[in-house]
RNA sequence: GGAGCGAUCGCCUAGUUGGUCGAGGGCGCCGCACUGGAAAUGCGGUAUACCGGGUAACUGGUAUCGAGGGUUCGAAUCCCUCUCGCUCCGCCA
C-alpha cells in the first residue's frame, strides 16, 4: 500500500504507475473521499475538543440545563463521527487497491514479448535421439500417476511414486541446503493463514478468487511468501538484524491454475505443488542490490544441478500488483522445447511492509521506518523436476540423477523403470 | 468442545466505588553531570497515527490502555460482541 500522502502530493505518478502495469487505480475516487474525510475530520475534532472542555468544566457538579446542551451536541458529534468512520473505511479500502508503481529501471511493456533477457547460463543439452517430454519419461518410469490423481482429487493434481517421490524429496532437501549455505534461516510455517496475513502480502483483497480457503475463514497459502513475510507483521526490527533471510519448503495451493486452460498436460500447472521460497527483509537503501543477490541465489540451485536457464527482467506489464521490480528465472525443458518459469524474484519496496506494518529502527531513539521486503523461489519444485527428467534422460529411457542429489538418495544414480 | 482467568506505553508493572489518566513506577534506551576512561550515582528526556500552523526546530488539536460496539456531559475503569493468551477438563496424532 502507498502512503496516502504520496497520492495526495503526486497523483499523476501513481496513476501512471498503474497504467504502465496495465492496471487501474481508483485515484480520483480516493482523492475525493479523502478530501471529504479531511474536512469532516476538522469539524469533528473541533466539536470534540469543545465538548471535552465543557465536560471537564462541569466535573463533579452536574447541572441539568448544562447537561441538556451537552447531550444535544453529543448527538451531533456522534452522527458526524459515524459518517467520518465510513469515509475513513472507504479510503482504507481504496488504498488497498492501488498498485505499486514500478521502479524506474523496469522496462515499459505490455506483456511477455517485452521482457528483457538479462542473461543466459549454460547451453541447451544436445541429444543423439529425440528427447521426450517429462510426462512421457515419467510415465514410463512409473514416476507420475496422473490417472489416479484425477480419481482422488480431480484434474490438476498428480501422484508421484517410488523413486520419483524420493527424487522430489531429495530435490527439496537440496534446495533448502543451498539456501542455508547462502545464509537463509529455515522456517517451517503454518500452511493455513488468517485473512490479515493474505492482505499483508497483497494476495487480498484483489485476488480472493484465486485462493483456496477453509470454512473457518483461514486461507491455504498460495506461496510461503505469505507466512514468511508476515512473520514480523506489526513488529519493529533492529537495524542490526537486517538483512534478515528466511527460507521455507511448503506446499502451495492455487485455484487459478485450472482456469487458464494452458499447460494442461504434464507436471507444470497444478492446484497443489511444492516450492522452496526465500524471503528477505532489508533497509530501503539495500533492497535493489538485494534483489540481484536473491536472484543469484535462485540461479545457484540450477547451476549446481547443471540445468540450462535464462533470467528475464520483467517489463511493467508483467509485474504483479505489489511488485516494484522482478526477475523471472526460466529453465530450459529440452523435451517440451520450451522455457519453464521456476522462480520469480521480486522486490516490493515498502508496499507489503506498510500493509503488514513491518518496521525497523535504524538506531536507538530513531523513528521506525518500514522495511523493504523481497521474495523469490529457489525453486518451484515441479518444473525443476521436469527439467531434470528432460535434461538427463537417456536413449534407453532411464534418467541419470545429477551428482549433487545422489547423497540425498542413498547413492542412487539413475531412475530405471521398475 | 466445556469451565475459569487474563490482555495497559520497547519489556515488566500500578491503576477496576467513572472525572485530577495519554496514563504512575521499574527496566531498557538517549542526553547531560561526575570520571583519565568506565562502572556506580544524580538530573533531564524517552509511544504512535492523523488533521491544522510554520522553510524548519517546533507548535495547536484529535484519536489510541487487545479489536469493535454501547451506556454517560465525561470510560483504562461499567455493559455487549469478537480475537488472542494462560490454567483445568474432554478429545485426539
Amino acid at each position: 500500500m502507498l502512503p496516502i500522502q504520496r497520492i495526495r502530493d503526486d497523483p499523476d505518478s501513481v496513476r501512471d504507475g498503474a497504467r504502465r502495469k496495465g492496471e487501474t487505480a481508483p485515484i480520483d475516487e480516493l482523492l475525493a473521499v479523502d478530501a471529504e474525510a479531511r474536512s469532516l475530520r476538522t469539524t469533528v475534532e473541533q466539536a470534540r475538543a469543545e465538548q471535552r472542555a465543557a465536560s471537564a468544566a462541569m466535573r463533579g457538579k452536574p447541572s441539568d440545563d448544562e447537561r441538556a446542551a451537552l447531550t444535544a451536541r453529543k448527538q451531533r458529534i456522534q452522527e458526524d463521527e459515524a459518517r467520518l468512520a465510513e469515509l475513513d473505511q472507504r479510503v482504507d479500502a481504496l488504498l488497498l487497491e492501488v498498485p505499486n508503481p514500478p521502479h524506474e529501471s523496469v522496462p515499459d511493456g505490455g506483456g511477455p514479448e517485452d521482457n528483457v533477457v538479462a542473461r543466459t547460463w549454460g547451453d541447451a543439452p544436445g541429444f543423439g535421439f529425440e528427447p521426450l517430454p517429462h510426462y512421457e519419461i515419467g510415465e514410463r518410469l512409473g514416476v507420475f500417476d496422473f490417472e489416479r490423481a484425477v480419481k482422488i482429487s480431480g484434474s490438476r493434481f498428480v501422484v508421484l511414486r517410488g523413486d520419483g517421490a524420493r527424487l522430489q524429496r531429495a530435490l527439496t532437501s537440496f534446495m533448502l541446503d543451498v539456501a542455508r549455505e547462502h545464509g537463509y534461516s529455515e522456517v517451517a510455517p503454518p500452511f493455513l493463514v488468517r485473512r490479515e496475513a493474505m492482505v499483508g502480502t497483497a494476495q487480498l483483497p484483489k485476488f480472493e478468487d484465486e485462493a483456496y480457503h477453509a470454512d473457518d475463514g483461514l486461507f491455504l497459502i498460495p506461496t510461503a511468501e505469505v507466512p514468511l513475510t508476515n512473520l514480523y507483521a506489526g513488529e519493529i526490527l533492529d537495524a542490526a538484524q537486517l538483512p534478515m533471510a528466511h527460507v521455507a519448503l511448503t506446499p502451495c495451493w492455487r485455484r487459478e491454475a485450472g482456469a487458464a486452460g494452458k499447460d494442461t498436460r504434464g507436471y507444470i500447472r497444478l492446484h497443489q505443488f511444492e516450492k522452496v521460497e526465500m524471503v528477505r527483509f532489508t533497509t530501503p537503501e539495500a533492497s535493489l542490490d538485494e534483489l540481484e543477490l536473491l536472484t543469484s541465489h535462485a540461479e545457484h540451485v540450477l547451476q549446481r544441478l547443471g540445468l540450462h536457464y535464462r533470467v528475464l527482467l520483467m517489463c511493467t506489464g508483467d509485474l504483479g500488483f505489489a511488485q516494484w521490480k522482478k526477475y523471472d528465472v526460466e529453465v530450459w525443458a529440452p523435451g517440451l522445447r520450451q522455457w519453464l518459469e521456476v522462480s520469480s524474484c521480486s522486490v516490493f519496496a515498502d508496499f507489503q511492509a506498510r500493509r503488514a506494518n513491518i518496521r525497523y529502527r535504524s538506531a536507538p531513539g530513531e523513528k521506525p521506518r518500514h522495511v523493504h521486503t523481497l521474495n523469490g523461489s529457489a525453486l518451484g519444485v515441479p518444473r525443476t523436476f521436469d527439467a531434470l527428467l528432460e535434461t538427463y534422460q537417456q536413449e534407453d529411457g532411464t534418467v541419470v540423477i545429477p551428482e549433487p542429489l545422489r547423497g540425498y538418495l542413498g547413492g542412487l544414480d539413475r531412475l530405471i523403470a521398475p
